[in-house]
RNA sequence: GCCCCCGUAGCUCAAUUGGAUAGAGCAACGGAUUUCUAAUCCGUAGGUUGCAGGUUCAAAUCCUGCCGGGGGUACCA
């Protein structure tokens, strides 16, 4: 809201052109200054809360940035009602100084109108996206690897219903492909083994499996008849043998099973599972279709589609032996959905390692006709490495993710027995083991969120297991405290009015925070990037807690109290929203 | 070989997309609790933004070339 009045006084005021205004306001920069806890402001306090730098201009107007900005700083003279303070000249910029008077009841106010909506949007109302993520491969354990698609997903999709689209979260599962035909020819040579893996109820069936797959894997290199042997019993099965359809239904139920207990205890939903055995029924007719309109050719027995003029390998649609490929899967599974949802946009939350597959699986929609070709998204992500290695499912090379939660809530159940006696009682006895799985599941969900999608990241227990600082525990922690003011506040006080004063720096730079909320969504969501928020409330929090650490909240003073109160309250609202939208709880204490 | 990412403090990362003096957390060291939760806060130290050029008023950010790491590259997904 500032920033458009600062806009409209340079469009009313100065005796710029029209030309050189737009000139001026194609890249409005905007610096917030970033005032630092209790200390003054120091430095600081020349910049504004939006500044302009002037340098552009010197092209049109033949003098030095300074005597542009300084002129035009002149020029500007703001009117006494006005968000607008002041404006001053700096340099080349001309800095704009809010009036917090007038700005935080205004920021104030429409958190208090909006509740919990504070920071959605109806940009998407009327639209359909449809979110692929998680999609783990049915016979392959949970690793953390596959954590990351999961809620990386999972968060995009809170986003985006935030910004009012219509989402479909899609499960699609990795249920159809070669290493089928690796299991079933393992199987078929070691039948007492699986009878014991697989009808004895045992506890980590995927875990079983994947090692039988990685194991198969290492033997095919010694033995590459054993390859054969793998592709020739999903060959069987693509022709819908019926031994071979019965073993991998038990496989796939298996590891279904398995998969939804842990999407449980991450709190993570799915509108649909579907396979890429599911597109069988259409992947006929869909590469009928692109052979039809003369895309393909076989090369070498196989059916592939050229892309070198886009500068690709070729796009292999069917192996020599007529099996499908998962490219010719992915392919027709987009035709389907586009048919299905008519989709805005259609996201595929895969790792970086699949860039080549989908640049050549939508270069080939495209080449079909299909203009939402354009409207399909490869929203990538960094590798998770071990040790400097990519993990390998094939060389049964993972961590697995209930390891990994299992450690790190028996820290926080840790965390909470060490503590005083006096901060113990905080937790209800009864209530320590729930707190312990929200607060160790939400670290190991944001540690995976508070990074750009983009980086890799190198497994590293040390990290994952710490509480301090920018994580997960902080921002929970950070929100029971001031869900613990609240319980505290006698609320028998009506909750304080927009229009009560907050003197303090810290009081009005956090307002001011909390009015950035909403950009925040609406940048995280176009740039398909969790990790936004994540930063967003990192930085909200922490002002916060050195607020806190200075200044009672609650005190003799009833005014201040409210003022303070509603702070808070609108605080942890924000904390709690931000903290829904990447999919993590919140303890009720800690 | 070719293509695509990444390179910022000892470690993990920010930097509002080309703007003002590059900021946080972790680890280290020193400090803060008679006071609303110390899973917190404050301080100290830590930098030639991989290297070399170029573009311009201005480069961590853009272009070129190297160096280092990773990924992909025809019948795995």
């Amino acid at each position: 809201m500032l920033k458009e009045e600062i806009v409209k006084l340079i469009t009313a005021q100065s005796d710029l052109s029209s030309d050189e205004i737009a000139e001026l306001l194609e890249k409005p920069h905007v610096l917030r200054p970033a005032i630092g806890g209790i200390t003054e402001c120091g430095n600081n306090e020349t910049k504004g809360d939006y500044a302009l730098a002037c340098f552009k201009l010197t092209q049109k107007i033949k003098k030095s940035p300074q005597a542009i900005a300084s002129e035009l700083a002149g020029q500007l003279k703001p009117a006494p009602d006005s968000l607008i303070a002041s404006v001053k000249p700096a340099g080349g910029y001309i800095n704009f100084f809010a009036n917090p008077v007038k700005l935080t009841p205004l920021i104030l106010e429409a958190i208090r109108q909006k509740g919990s909506q504070y920071g959605c949007s109806e940009s998407g109302r009327g639209k359909t996206i449809v979110i692929d993520y998680s999609s783990p491969n049915i016979a392959k354990p949970f690793g953390i690897g596959h954590l990351r698609s999961t809620v990386i997903g999972h968060a995009l999709y809170n986003i985006y219903a935030a910004s009012g689209y219509k989402c479909v979260g899609l499960n699609y599962l990795g249920d159809w492909g070669t290493q089928f035909g690796m299991l079933i020819a393992d199987y078929k040579r070691n039948r007492e083994l699986y009878q014991q893996l697989l009808y004895k109820k045992f506890q980590f069936i995927t875990v079983s499996l994947a090692e039988r797959y990685a194991a198969y894997n290492e033997e095919t290199k010694s033995n590459p008849d054993l390859l054969d042997q793998a592709r020739l019993e999903f060959q069987k099965l693509e022709q819908g043998d019926p031994e071979n359809l019965e073993l991998w239904r038990n496989f796939k139920e298996l590891s279904l099973t398995e998969f939804q207990r842990i999407y449980k205890l991450l709190g993570v939903e799915f509108d649909k599972y579907s396979g890429e055995s599911e597109v069988n029924r259409d992947i006929d007719r869909v590469i009928g279709e692109i052979q039809r309109k003369g895309l393909s050719e076989i090369s070498d027995g196989a059916l592939v589609v050229k892309l070198e003029k886009y500068g690709m390998p070729p796009c292999l649609l069917r192996k020599s032996d007529g099996a499908t490929l998962y490219a010719a899967r992915d392919i027709t599974a987009a035709v389907q959905r586009y048919e299905t949802y008519k989709f805005h946009k259609l996201i595929y939350v895969v790792g970086a390692d699949q860039k080549l597959h989908f640049r050549q699986v939508f270069k080939v929609l495209d080449l079909m006709g299909y203009d939402w070709a354009k409207d399909c998204v490869h929203v990538d992500f960094g590798l998770v490495r071990l040790s400097g290695e990519k993990m390998s499912t094939r060389k049964g090379q993972t961590v697995l993710l209930e390891e990994v939660l299992d450690k790190t809530i028996e820290l926080s159940r840790l965390a909470m027995q060490n503590r005083t006696a006096e901060l113990k009682d905080k937790v209800e006895p009864s209530k320590v083991e729930t707190v312990a799985r929200t607060v160790g599941i939400g670290a190991v969900v944001f540690n995976d969120l508070k990074n750009q999608r983009i980086k890799d990241v190198d497994f590293n227990w040390e990290q994952i297991l710490s509480f301090d600082g920018e994580t997960g525990p902080y921002l929970q922690y950070t929100h029971t405290r001031l869900a613990s003011l609240m319980k505290k506040y006698d609320s028998s006080l009506p909750p304080a009015g927009p229009g009560s004063e907050y003197k303090l720096p810290e009081e009005v730079n956090l307002i001011k925070q909390m009015g950035d909320f909403p950009e925040i969504i609406q940048r995280a969501a176009d740039k398909y990037e969790p990790s936004i928020i994540s930063n967003y409330l990192l930085n909200l929090a922490g002002s916060f807690n050195r607020y806190y650490r200075y200044h009672r909240i609650i005190s003799d003073d009833a005014v201040l109290t409210q003022s303070r109160i509603t702070l808070g309250r609108y605080l942890q609202q924000i904390i709690s929203q931000g903290l829904n939208l990447l999919g993590i709880k919140l303890p009720e204490a800690m």
